[in-house]
DNA sequence: CTTGGAATGTCAACAAGGCTGACATAAATT
DNA sequence: AATTTATGTCAGCCTTGTTGACATTCCAAG
């Protein structure tokens, strides 16, 4: 959108000094704390940890979605995934289901306990970042999302981006 | 679900939508993961892990750090930080001093190895950043830090205000 | 139709790096 | 002298990453 063709070229290169650019980086780690603090939090009690949300977050995002498909957007091993699922499933959050075209894929579901969690776990996350977007405003929001969407690996913003097309 | 504001509110209030929200979570998932990437990578190599290249990034932030110090910091418990000390001690990447004003404190620095290591990660890191920072542009930079500093813990935001003072 | 390879998912075992709890030691403080 | 503080260490647990081995299923070539 907007283009950052703007002031002299000695101005507008102050942002790229390594001190900024290691500000960023400590900014990223520090924001990435408080980022999953919350939900870390409501997991623990229930003894899960942070894979089980990201299972979970995009179980809900695509319904149905194979385990195959989880693997490419979380870039875990498939026995690492598995050992998730498998207690997500124990647990009866989540639900396998044979698929009908291919019998060797399993399409995953999240069961209303689930779904409880998923709501419970994505209202804190978004509690917090929803201040974070209030306090910095819109247009620091949206270079928020520039910036960020810039510093993915290309495979991964394919993935972030097949999800923006579901929207409106 | 929604939060929304009245129907008045809604067009100032686009960014915070659910919606928008979710996008930013993903974004910061994502993101997260290409921001560690190239250094998981050089570090893999040597044997490390994340821990290790947090542990030398503040070492060589702030020069003489105390071990209390870097655990307020890194916020882990003294345990799973003095393993992460230890090993990096007796491969020589740091030197811990015993302290002259307080001789119960240890205080930390790189060695030419620990700097030369420091040098080689912060580079891989920088690079990324200042590509995503070059490509996104100076306003969409100042957002992108505002959004994050909003997203910090209190305590956390302390220390990374702190980190241009001389530190300890 | 049969068979071999590719895709998909599961089980087992191991390592890194979090955590808690208990304890030791040395130095500073009261 | 007693207590507190800073640090280090041992033991053991958990989550979550890894590889290796293996079962099941599909599909396509012979």
């Amino acid at each position: 959108m907007a283009e950052n063709a703007g002031p002299a070229a000695n101005e507008t290169l102050l942002f790229l000094t390594d001190d900024q650019i290691r500000k960023g980086i400590e900014a990223m780690f520090f924001a990435y704390r408080g980022f999953t603090a919350d939900p870390d939090r409501i997991l623990a009690v229930q003894g899960y940890g942070r894979a089980h949300h990201r299972a979970i977050h995009f179980i809900n995002r695509s319904p149905g979605t194979t385990v195959n498909n989880l693997l490419a957007i979380l870039g875990v091993t498939k026995q690492s995934l598995n050992r998730v699922l498998r207690t997500l499933i124990e647990d009866g959050l989540v639900r396998s289901e044979v698929g009908t075209r291919d019998r060797r894929e399993r399409h995953l579901y999240l069961t209303d306990a689930g779904a409880a969690l998923e709501h419970e776990l994505s209202t804190a996350q978004r509690d917090r970042m929803r201040a974070a977007f209030r306090q910095a405003g819109p247009e620091a929001v949206a270079g928020f999302r520039r910036v960020l969407e810039a510093m993915m690996d290309g495979d991964m913003r394919r993935h972030y981006v097949r999800f923006r097309e579901t929207d409106s």
